[in-house]
DNA sequence: CTGAAAGCGCTAACAA
DNA sequence: TTGTTAGCGCTTTCAG
């Protein structure tokens, strides 16, 4: 940097004081237009920039709010951290980027910058339910898709429907033997309402369920391993609904290893349905999660937390199925 | 918030000075191991969080980075911020997400939290040539492969190399006809070197060079209509050279759609081999980005621009074809 | 080994 | 309409 300038220098050069200064800097207050004029004039000759940070040591505000997601390298993730960082940008705060990549000491690292106040809020797809400080009460922190705490405000897609479309769709297309696979963790993942309509459909058909783990963190060669066991294990199945789409993109390839073709002898129905899956694999017919309205929605209950209203809600919103060649 | 605890107030419980406290607070200078405890004590029954903002006042210096790319729902750029993220937290610094969305108002935007000391540094990947203060020598930034200024170190894969094997890639597998899609905006992007490679192998073989535009930031379904062109103007065409993997795929749709077999009737590489790619479309033979080693290269030079070293460099990295069915 | 005091750069009562 | 003054919460000389 050159010397660093401050509202003190602008201040002397105009020829008033710094309090006057801030005034113009904010539109606060009453000014002749001279001063305003005088005080510009200093600005611009000594090309100042106000300081963030002292305005928010005052304001005990940052205009940040984190993201804590597992990763972003995941179609559904990036289009939803995309959306997230528009919505909120639009709002004026910015995204500071908090990828858990599933380990506990990151994403509390990441809660650590809330309690630190170098955040005003959190938005979280990851939740470790190790981790304590979620539940002090009153943060402004909104969950999208997982159970936080009771505290915390959770935005979702509706996942009972979304598997009951895809587990209807099969059935509707005559699949006798529908897998599902999903990842473990029962307690309150968005994929437990999914598999649960499974289950109910597959029940209700006097049809067994039966799921497969594919546990999420895993590289991706190893969950391939394991959805091959479906073809060992089951080769009657004719039927995948999948709990996302690149589980579902690997029992097509592994489908095709096996000698089975989609749709012919067994259809596959995927779920997330995010942009880029859509472009590189439009073939697959999937549930579409609305990722945009799930975005705006947690960012405007985020808004309202921070704002100090008190909003414990649950806001569910409507997926789709999209067709491909698939099912 | 509950009330806010303060320093001072951790100092008066436990009965010594807030300097005493701050110094145990930073295991600064001599301490007695009584007080150190006391202070501890202290903190545990307050509750204690620091202000992270008083301390960078102080400091000058945030710890938190800028990204600024185009966007962040694509394979190439998820995966590139997703390693940028991780580089940067382990060097202490958190990342923020600045999708620029190609909008100028939105970059400079970011660059201002810049200036205004809210971020130590930025990495940008995305730039509109129109904006100033990029050139405001001494700045701590790096561009991944942008020129952006002649004061800011760029990290690139080697662009070149990699229209070189693609390009040779299509030869050797005997095409005769290859055309080649880009985006325009001659400057200084780097997707002119890759053409510029193409030209260069397609003249010493005596062939014609065919390039076809493809905006970055039009819609993919704009996109597929001026790619469908490529099949109706030159039906003799046996190759595609694909400036990015989202149009390899979307040449393969237009080829199926053209009643073409691939690879038996024409062949088509991508480039950057993102992970995502690689899963949702693995036939696709591609020219891989080194994506993870463009981020370690561009973090360590931003530490040393940080560090007010001045250091202006290129890093050129190198760039591999990975082998998939199309090509 | 510890405390008093100054200050990081800005904002906002309170006077004038 | 403008200036004076007191912080926002922390760190760090400088004395003791």
């Amino acid at each position: 940097m050159e010397k660093k300038i401050k509202l003190d220098d602008v201040a002397r050069l105009a020829g008033v004081s710094k309090a006057t200064a801030s005034r113009v800097l904010n539109h606060r207050g009453y000014l002749s237009q001279k001063t305003i004029d005088k005080v510009h004039q200093a600005m611009e000759d000594l090309n100042y920039r106000p300081n963030a940070i002292a305005r928010q040591l005052y304001k005990q505000e940052t205009m940040l709010v984190g993201l804590i997601f597992p990763t972003i390298n995941n179609p559904y993730f990036a289009q939803l951290e995309a959306a997230l960082e528009k919505c909120l940008y639009n709002e004026g705060y910015r995204a500071v980027m908090g990828n858990s990549e599933n380990n506990a000491k990151k994403e509390e690292n990441y809660l650590q910058l809330l309690l630190d106040r170098q955040l005003d809020g959190l938005i979280v797809g990851a939740h470790n339910p190790e981790i304590p400080a979620y539940h002090k009460t009153s943060l402004p922190i909104v969950s999208i898709e997982r159970v936080v705490s009771n505290q915390v405000p959770v935005v979702s897609a509706d996942n009972y429907e979304g598997g009951r479309l895809a587990t209807q769709r099969l059935l509707d297309d005559g699949c006798q033997h529908i897998i599902h696979t999903n990842y473990p963790g029962g307690f309150a993942s968005p994929n437990q309402a999914r598999e649960s309509a499974y289950r109910d459909l597959m029940s209700q058909n006097d049809r067994p369920a039966i799921v497969y783990q594919v546990p999420f963190d895993e590289p991706e060669d190893q969950k391939l391993v394991r959805i091959r066991k479906i073809f060992e294990e089951h080769p009657e199945v004719d039927g995948i609904f999948a709990d996302n789409d690149t589980n579902a993109r690997l029992a097509l390839t592994a489908a095709t290893e096996a000698g089975r073709r989609c749709p012919e002898d067994i259809k596959i129905i995927g779920f997330d349905g995010a942009d880029m899956t859509r472009l590189l694999l439009p073939e697959l017919t999937t549930i579409q999660q609305p990722i945009q309205e799930m975005a705006e929605a947690a960012v405007e209950l985020l808004k309202e937390k921070i704002a100090g209203e008190p909003a414990v809600q649950y806001r569910t919103l409507p997926v789709k199925l999209v067709e491909g060649t698939t099912a």
